[in-house]
DNA sequence: CAACGGAGAGAATGCTCGTTCTCCCCATCC
DNA sequence: GGATGGGGAGAACGAGCATTCTCTCCGTTG
């Protein structure tokens, strides 16, 4: 038998690639099952029902997403260029084959109106997002609306290369933010 | 009984409140009946399936919203005046009670990855979307990568809006867009 | 060794939903 | 008037799915 925490990760992982990839209400508990190769019963032990596991898939795509964020933008020399990096960090992130958009919009989109928790969680996702884009400009020495503009950007980046399939959104917004930047 | 241009109209105005208010998966068929009042069979004669039925409105939710932008734009008396107008459209639409969002975001999140149908409705929406913002940009003597960035930005403000459930990112877009505009 | 408790496989349950079918009514036409 | 065809109401069907239950197996403990 496998240990609980193994478990917990294997369902994790299957939740995450699976939700993101197809979708939250696309996925049915016996898939994630077949995919994590852990038993239905101990799957509701360690998430009672599916909406748990969803907020659990939610919380843990939260945190590393604005690690893996956070990371690359802390490896610049300069509160500048950390800002300008988040569009690069973009890029890159568009390009991987399994990319489909925020996961946050898409449940908000997929189940926001009828989970308040969903809800609740997407939008917590989107505040640390704009706290930390603001964190960011106020250490270039920048107005807090700078990085209120920046986030739109981004948002709107991140939407319109799911929608369309193409990472050119985030160097077009890359291009926006300098120019904001400098008049800023 | 009512004739079946009545029938049509009445089942898509139940279709547009039901699909865009809850999401696509969260309605059944059922309650496009009972809302509309166009019996199952009627329902099923005019639209084959429901895959049909959400085609058709995102179809016609499409077309509308398009030229519901155009005419609060082209009643502006410079092209500059049309394009920061946009993100006044934006405002008064986010302020809208019903308003969750872009429609075709959010059907693209939740159906996106398994119905190829849903996804090019999407793509063929946002790059309508992008084309009217290059347009308008063009029309003010401005580069066609200047209506790129103004539509990533009304983009991010949408999502935000939606997710935040508040309608100012519209004006933190449109401060943005007048620091482009003006750059540009 | 024998009882036990927890684990896995997967069947069973109960519900929702897309789609179709049945039955009955009524307006039209001979 | 009587046949007919199209329409409405809603039951029926079949599939999918979240959740629970059953049965069997095995490792541990006394």
């Amino acid at each position: 038998m496998i240990s609980p925490e193994t478990a917990e990760l294997r369902i994790l992982d299957a939740a995450e690639t699976l939700f993101y990839g197809r979708g939250i209400q696309a996925v049915g508990m016996d898939e994630i099952r077949s995919t994590s190769g852990v038993s239905l019963k101990r799957l509701y032990q360690l998430f009672p029902s599916k909406g748990e596991l969803v907020q659990a898939y939610l919380r843990r795509r939260d945190v590393r997403w604005r690690q893996k964020l956070a990371a690359y933008a802390e490896a610049q020399a300069t509160p500048e260029e950390s800002i300008l990096a988040v569009f690069d960090w973009l890029h890159e992130w568009f390009g991987e084959p399994d990319f489909r958009g925020c996961a946050f919009s898409n449940s908000f989109g997929e189940l926001g109106a009828t989970s308040s928790a969903v809800a609740e969680t997407a939008r917590a996702h989107k505040e640390a997002f704009f706290r930390y884009l603001t964190g960011l400009t106020a250490a270039a020495g920048k107005p807090a609306s700078l990085g209120d503009h920046l986030a739109l950007l981004a948002e709107g980046a991140i939407t319109t290369a799911a929608i369309t399939g193409s990472a050119e959104p985030a160097h077009q917004a890359k291009a926006a933010a300098r120019v904001l930047l400098e008049a800023a």
